[in-house]
DNA sequence: ACTCAAGTGGACATCTTGTCCGTTTGCAAT
DNA sequence: ATTGCAAACGGACAAGATGTCCACTTGAGT
């Protein structure tokens, strides 16, 4: 869960998500720790536990604050007062396996983290995502739908580490291709070459790794 | 508009597109040329004319099945007579600006068709993406609600189109890398990019541009 | 002119959304 | 313990969207 889960809400709080982002902007508001009630707690991993199983059991774009709310066993103004619509509570659940990925882009041994050449910390990254697609795609994709991928705070973190490896392998105007870098992960488009056209997870990975050395070829700078 | 819009159609027919995927598909019904009314005719103009109209004035993922009948000033049945929901309108008009490209991706001059080595090929397609994109957006954007871009004949034929370019620079596995080569085509993206970031034409379509050479580099093949 | 299938559009039942507001409940101060 | 109060809860409501049904209208061959 996020940290700034502690902080008071207001009719209808957006669950910041991000990690680290998340911790940058709610720094100055966390002191003042206003304590969340059990009860509310409670209900919040109810609705949490309930909603990944609904997104797992049916086509995640198809859920509903309705069902989260019957299936957790709240009324619908309780599962408004923790989340404004359905992708938010994706979002919210996808955050903690991401979490997990972003610490080790920063601390974790090369190739994921520091120490390896840009291209294949690339690499290394596109196949830890491909990961967390394949055992969480239910997710990925409830978290597409309404407020777009773009804006969470988890696709803010995977720019600024792209666009860190992209500057340090000296390309000219990083920034359009940092969403370019990013666009084969979108959850939609693994979905499709996985389950449509019945690619293994392994041919992909192999497709963006070379993809990646490809982008970021050693020799050249640009 | 599509070739097949002349077939007879059933309760809630899905107008096929994609100019020669389609064609193919629907081929061996063709002859049957069971023409249609003039008022299902002068309707089917009236509610496209009217969606084109909504879909750039709000947001396009906010238009619904309600009031394109009510602007195109036809009766709720009658509208899902024609179309099963908001996007496949959307597709409809996006078919014929589209139409016009996949023409010149075959029997245009080079760049665009054949005759260029592959990487620039690509990186033309991708130029005339991004100027189709930036003039149509909105109709982009509400094409890809509901039943996905990927399952559009249009898509199908960019698929096509990348795979031919893909192989004749002799890349070993070729299928996984087509979606990964259109994925920073996504209209999402491209709205992010464009109206979020703030980044021009221009500046995408240099990045696109040196993306194309780079994946597709003359010398090596694979 | 006549016939009939194709086409039309109003209406209906159902579902979802977001908010309001009276009631309940946790927690801390007494 | 008791009590007071803000936080939390959840039933209910109005608005609007969806997909389908069916009685009526209309275009086009005979």
């Amino acid at each position: 869960m996020s940290d700034d889960e502690q902080r008071g809400q207001g009719a209808a709080p957006v669950p910041r998500v991000g990690g680290l982002l998340g911790d940058l902007q709610a720094a100055d508001e966390r002191p003042v720790a206003p304590r969340r009630r059990a009860d509310a707690e409670r209900n919040r991993t109810q609705i949490l536990t309930a909603a990944e199983r609904l997104f797992a059991e049916q086509d995640p774009r198809t859920v509903t604050m309705d069902r989260i709310a019957k299936a957790a066993g709240v009324g619908r103004a309780t599962l408004y007062r923790s989340f404004p619509d359905p992708s938010s509570v994706a979002v919210a659940l996808l955050d903690e396996h991401e979490r997990r990925l972003q610490g080790q882009l920063i601390y974790g041994p090369p190739p994921l983290g520091p120490g390896a050449p840009a291209g294949e910390r690339l690499a290394a990254f596109y196949l830890a995502m491909l990961d967390l697609l394949e055992r969480h795609l239910p997710l990925a994709l409830g978290a597409e739908t309404g407020a777009a991928r773009f804006r969470t705070g988890a696709y803010g973190f995977w720019r600024v580490h792209v666009r860190t490896l992209l500057v340090a392998h000296g390309v000219r105007d990083p920034d359009p291709l940092i969403d370019i870098a990013l666009s084969p992960l979108s959850p939609e488009l693994f979905r499709f070459q996985r389950h449509e056209l019945g690619l293994s997870v392994e041919r992909i990975g192999r497709s963006l790794t070379a993809f990646a050395r490809r982008l970021l070829e050693s020799g050249d700078g640009d």
